[in-house]
Parts: C-alpha cells; sequence; structure tokens
DNA sequence: GTCTATAGAGGGATAGAC
DNA sequence: GTCTATCCCTCTATAGAC
C-alpha cells in the first residue's frame, strides 16, 4: 500500500472515531490525513469505498494483533479479562469505535453493510476458535453452541462500546457483571462427574 | 401535542430508522412527516433538538406499552422469549433501529448522549425491575448483581439490533445461544437446597 | 500522483408575508 | 402557526494544470 492510501485509510478511521459516521466527509478525512482532498477519489473513487476498504483492513490488522493473545487464553474469566482489556485498547486506538460507527452507516448502506459484517466476521471467527476449544467437553456445549456464542459476543460488545460512550458507569457495570457470569460458568465447568450427569439429566428435562 | 409537534416526532424517528443518522436531515424529516421544513426550526429550534425529544418520547411510549408484559414475566426464560418478540416488533415499528441510530450519533454529541442515555435507561430501569423480582434469593445473585446485568442486556440488545442490519443470520445465531443460556440459569435456579450450598461455596472459593 | 478550482446538490437556519 | 424564499455553508465529484 502507497504512502498516501496509507495515510488517508488512517485517517478515515481516526475521523470516524472523531466526527462519527454523519461527520465523516471527504473534506473531514483528508484534512485529518494531511492529504489532498481529490486523493480520496483518485485512490477510492468515492468516501464510501475509502471507508470500506479502512474497516477491513483496521480491523484485519488488529485481529491479527490480537491473535496471540486469544491463543493464549486458558478460560472464560481469562477471555473475558482480554475482553476487558481490548475494550480499553481498542477504545484508545479508536478502531472498535469505528467499526461502531461503519456498523450504524450499515443499516442504510448495503456496500458498508458487507464491509461491517466482514469486518465483524473476523472478530467472531477469532472468539469462536476461542470458545470451541474452551468448551471442548463442557456441559454448556449442551445448551449452547460456541458459533452463536460468538455472534453474540461480539455484538454485545460493539453494544456496550456504544453504551460507554454515553453511559460510561453504566458500561463499566456491564463489564464487571459479565466478569462474573463467567465466574458462575467456570463453576459449571469444574463440576465433577456426578454434577455434570445431574447437569445433563436436568437440562434435558428442561429443554423439553 | 400539537399535531404538528407531533407529525415531526414521529416523521424524525422513522426518518432515523430508514436513512439513519447520517441522513436526518431537517429536510428529510419534513418530507417524510409531510410537514413545512422551517416548522422544525420553530417548534424546536434545531434538528438536534427534534431528534432528542423525539427519542425521548418514542422511547418512553414504547417502555410504556410493554409495561404489563415485564410485569407477567415469571421466569428468565420468558423474559429472554419477551425480548426475542420485542426485538421483532420493534424492528418494523423502527424504534429501537432509532435509538440505536441516535446512539451511534451520541458519540460526538453531548445533547444527542443524554437523550440516548436517558432513552436507553428506561429500558435499563425496567429490565433492572424484572431481574430484582426474578432473581430474588436465587444464587445467581451471589456473583452478579441486577442493575449490572440489566445494563449490559440493555446494551447487547442494541449492538444485537444493529448486527442483525449487516448479519441476520449471525444475529438470529447469537438470540437462540442466549436463549438457550437461560435455560442453563434456570437449571441453576432449580437447583434444591444441598446443590445451592455447594454451589455457593464454590462461588466463594473461586471468586478468591 | 498531486494540486487548484469549481460545478452542482443538499445542508441548517432565518426573514418576512400571510 | 404556517408558508415561501433565500443566505451561506458544506458536501461529493470532476476537470484540467503541473
Amino acid at each position: 500500500m502507497t504512502d498516501t492510501r496509507r495515510k488517508l485509510v488512517d485517517g478515515a478511521i481516526e475521523t470516524l472515531g472523531s466526527r462519527g459516521i454523519a461527520g465523516t466527509s471527504a473534506r473531514a478525512i483528508a484534512a485529518t490525513a494531511g492529504v489532498n482532498q481529490a486523493l480520496i477519489f483518485y485512490h477510492f473513487g468515492s468516501v464510501e469505498q475509502l471507508v470500506d476498504t479502512a474497516c477491513r483492513t483496521a480491523t484485519a490488522e488488529r485481529v491479527a494483533l490480537y491473535r496471540a493473545r486469544f491463543a493464549a487464553v486458558g478460560s472464560l474469566r481469562e477471555l473475558l479479562h482480554l475482553g476487558r482489556e481490548l475494550n480499553a485498547a481498542e477504545r484508545k486506538a479508536g478502531n472498535v469505535t469505528a467499526l461502531a460507527q461503519v456498523l450504524a452507516g450499515a443499516q442504510q448502506d448495503a456496500g458498508l453493510a458487507a464491509a461491517a459484517r466482514d469486518a465483524l466476521g473476523l472478530w467472531v471467527a477469532e472468539i469462536e476458535q476461542v470458545l470451541i476449544r474452551l468448551l471442548a467437553g463442557s456441559p454448556i456445549t449442551e445448551v449452547a453452541d460456541p458459533g452463536g456464542l460468538a455472534h453474540g459476543v461480539a455484538a454485545a460488545f460493539v453494544g456496550i462500546e456504544l453504551y460507554e460512550g454515553v453511559n460510561p458507569g453504566g458500561a463499566a457495570a456491564a463489564l464487571d457483571t459479565l466478569e462474573q457470569l463467567a465466574l458462575l460458568a467456570e463453576v459449571i465447568e469444574d463440576l465433577g462427574p456426578v454434577g455434570r450427569r445431574a447437569l445433563r439429566a436436568r437440562i434435558r428435562r428442561t429443554a423439553r
């Protein structure tokens, strides 16, 4: 990627974070990137195309950055702890913030929708891998499949990120509670064979 | 509320849903509402003020509409079931969609942030009441307080709503999984006194 | 590849007639 | 309260010089 293209991609992410999807214009991006406005159309054809590229590129880079960390996670609590760390770090880097803005804009724009789906899909795939590994043989898989759980976690994560912007205290309380709930899951994980069998039977009975 | 004000409030919600926060201009709202554009400024002073009012008004009305349903909920599974029904109904009515757009816009606008916080607060308060009632005496309260849980549920709900716009299948899988997880919570609820005591001890040990 | 300049559309907001 | 007309700004996108 050339220098100008790189500057524009970075500028787009920064602008999405600082001015939102409504304020992410060609002029605003160009000013942030320190680049002439007309170059957006020369290199990307349109603002939307630039936002699309920026969203995909930046997300792929951030996911790659956390890949080793995800692989090192050994329990649900560790996963949630990494989630909080990621939340704090990404909020500073502005990447998830930008992704949330693209997601909002994607509700009315088919092009952005594809970008948002694919970008979120990168996070979902990563989370799903960890969950498959952590929940292998766990009674939790009786009731919840890792794929659906991964979609839910990613979507909830974006929701909390947005909520943090309007109610930081509420978002912190939500994250605290989720961390505590992971404790509950861990207790279930650690049940002995007898407890597990009882749980399985109970689940099958209730599921009916 | 006069007829024109009402039309503008409804028009603002509809426009937020159909064109997003970026496309919610005075002209667009006025066209949707079938009202002269200048009346927005006469009645509300600015587009932002109208969006603020619309967000608060519409949310208060929808929450009131569901109050009896919330009160009738008797279990976590019923609560999640009501959540899915609410998700489907609100998606048609466009209210939560509009709220999500305001939430996205609120990240860069202090005025909208207050509106989004208060509007979401109405949902949070309602959910919290139900959770307090449902979880009274439950071992779950050992690890999770209803307040934090309510914030998390509301934020996650908005996140899934946005995710549904770009990946309906993924959102459906997420909701399915959440519904299944409620089953797990119910199993914990239904533990006998012996099981509960064991669980409490286990939680205290792990929490350390 | 990068710049200036500009066309043409749409935006918020107001003045003033009715 | 409601309307028309308008000011002035910002927007995307392109033409054309360098």
